[in-house]
RNA sequence: GGGUUCGUAGCUCAGCCAGGUAGAGUACCGGACUUUUAAUCCGGCUGUCCGGGGUCCGAAUCCCCGCGAACCCGCCA
């Protein structure tokens, strides 16, 4: 091997992927001058965090394009004409009746937006933005509207019977075979999927259909029984997924979209078509691994509690998404609320290894750890460090300071030297960490057998805390009524830490108690007398 | 039926995609501190990197064959 490793722009998976893309480019032959990538969005349910990968590595991408020297933009394309197939879980059942229906002529259910596709894709949306990635927008309902795939529908509908025993060869679905793979939205009743395209009239480009009983899934759906003939440069209507990216990526330019496995034989297709029947060579691809919940199962976007972004950002930073999404590609992951400590801790790391304050004796990890740093702060890194506190200590205090929480937190971190002041960044993560500590450790309320000694005993206790003179020794003090009453020290700890913290241990119980204010404390104590 | 991913310490996992001394957290053991539980600090222990073969000076990492687990596709988009 060589003596040094050949390092490709700043030694992430996503300058390697930029480079092949540039390669191939220049072995076609390509003009280069701008390079787009696209990214798709769903606009049928309700965007999880894996949707984000989808536009978030695609914007790498086109980062390290950018690095490379080259001007590069992503498409951020909704798919808002595909029709509503079933009602996400969660969902009112009034949507019923629109099922088929093109998601932007559905009504937002939470009546804030247009149409339910807006909705849908404005939470995605709003998620890039809080990510701080660009894209151009576009609209599935605005590129038929304005006739954008014409040309390239006209030369799919020709070439429909091949298109249809190609499909039926790659993956084995025979239906094109027999249908031609366009769907017009029924005039009378404004579905898809019902109105049959049954001929195709070549000179006039229109299409021929007859809205009729179907099924989707294993739901039955009725056709109106219309019959009508569609305009496919301008009458609403849509190419299937199986052609629809060929015709897109042609239309487009496009020349880089990774897709998730769960796609891979609509895009094996879609490449043959895009290459064998536009004449277009098809984009440059990743495919990426779904992300599942803690369960494995796959993160459906028609399922209720989705784990979105937003959920996600009042645990953790944007940071931390950008990590989770640029870290790497390859692999099937679990992904959860709870991963976000150790993303949080995982950042500050990279952060510390990019300010030179960890040394790594290997140079290649920290050319690789500085790139993924740069990445993950979309190449416009941070100049100088910013304070950082260990999130899962942050976690422990904001269990025990549920209220007033930033001063009293703060007060510690001082206390303990880990900060050297207070910040908004500090109060920052101290807000996510409360946020956490409040939505994930739970405290329950602990049942606890108290015999009449312990009464006595806490009875005790809660006079001293209740008293106006403050009490000058209290670890010593809790540590005397015991004695005094012939109880065992050990047990009376345990008992105060179950009341205050639910939980067999905790820091020294003087300070804590006066930490949270010992008349709080007194009046939980009571509660359990 | 087709495809993809995963298998690493008792447990949860990182490292693999660009080969170079096998890691973290947790658990456990010991010590310091503590009039006590704990926290904290210091030190220590733990490996058939699923099995087998191949490439290589060198493989957890790349390739092939198995075994086991999960997921996707096989409606539709």
């Amino acid at each position: 091997m060589e003596e040094e490793q050949q390092i490709i722009g700043r030694g992430t998976w996503i300058d390697k992927l930029a480079d092949e893309l540039l390669q191939r480019e220049k072995s076609l032959g390509r003009k280069t001058d701008l390079i787009r990538v696209e990214s798709g969005l769903g606009a049928s349910g309700i965007p999880h965090i894996g949707s984000l990968g989808d536009a978030v590595r695609a914007y790498g991408v086109k980062l390290a394009l950018e690095n490379f020297g080259y001007k590069s933009e992503l498409i951020a394309y909704s798919d808002d004409l595909d029709g509503l197939r079933k009602i996400p879980e969660g969902l009112p059942e009034s949507l019923k009746e629109h099922i088929g229906k093109p998601v932007s002529f559905i009504p937002d259910p939470f009546g804030c937006h247009d149409s339910y596709g807006l909705h849908m894709s404005s939470i995605l949306l709003d998620g890039l933005d809080k990510l701080g990635i660009k894209y151009k927008f576009q609209r599935g309902v605005d590129t038929y509207k304005n006739g954008l795939l014409k040309d390239q529908i006209h030369t799919i509908l020709i070439n429909s019977k091949k298109i249809g025993e190609k499909i039926a060869e790659m993956v084995g679905q025979e239906k094109y075979q027999e249908v031609v793979p366009y769907f017009p939205v029924c005039a009378s009743c404004g579905r898809l999927y019902t109105a049959i395209a049954y001929e195709y009239l070549v000179d006039e480009k229109k299409i021929k259909y007859k809205c009729s009983d179907t099924t989707i899934g294993s739901n039955p759906l009725k056709g109106c029984g219309h019959e009508g003939i569609a305009d496919i440069t301008k009458d609403l209507g849509k190419l299937p997924w199986k052609v629809e990216f060929a015709a897109r990526w042609n239309a487009f330019d496009i020349r880089f979209e990774a897709y998730g496995k769960d796609i891979m034989d609509s895009v094996k297709v879609n490449d043959w078509v895009s290459e064998n029947i536009l004449n277009f060579p098809a984009p440059t691809h990743v495919k990426y691994e779904m992300f599942l919940d803690k369960g494995g199962k796959k993160i459906s976007k028609s399922l209720g509690n989705v784990l979105t972004s937003q959920t996600w950002l009042r645990y953790g930073t944007p940071k931390t998404i950008l990590l989770l999404l640029y870290k790497r590609i390859t692999g099937a992951r679990e992904v959860g609320i709870d991963d976000i400590p150790a993303l949080m801790d995982e950042y500050n790391e990279l952060e510390n290894i990019y300010f030179g304050k960890i040394k790594l004796d290997n140079e290649t990890k920290v050319v690789r750890s500085k790139g993924l740093y740069e990445y993950v702060n979309l190449l416009n890194p941070p100049k100088v460090q910013k304070p950082y506190v260990n999130y899962r200590l942050l976690i422990q205090l904001c269990k025990i300071f549920r209220e007033n929480r930033i001063p009293l937190v703060t007060k510690k971190l001082l206390e303990y030297g880990t900060i050297k002041e207070s910040s908004p960044d500090v109060e920052e993560i101290i807000t996510l960490a409360g946020n956490y500590a409040d939505d994930y450790d739970i405290p329950t309320k602990v049942e606890i057998e108290l015999d009449d000694i312990s009464r006595q005993v806490l009875g005790h206790l809660v006079n001293i805390l209740s008293s106006d003179q403050e009490p000058t020794d209290l670890q010593n003090t809790i540590y005397q009524i015991a004695k005094d009453k012939g109880m065992q020290p050990k047990d009376l700890f345990k008992m105060l830490y179950q009341i205050i913290l639910a939980s067999d241990r905790g820091p020294k119980i003087g300070p804590l108690i006066m930490d949270i204010g010992r008349k709080k404390i007194a009046s939980s104590i009571s509660e359990y007398l």
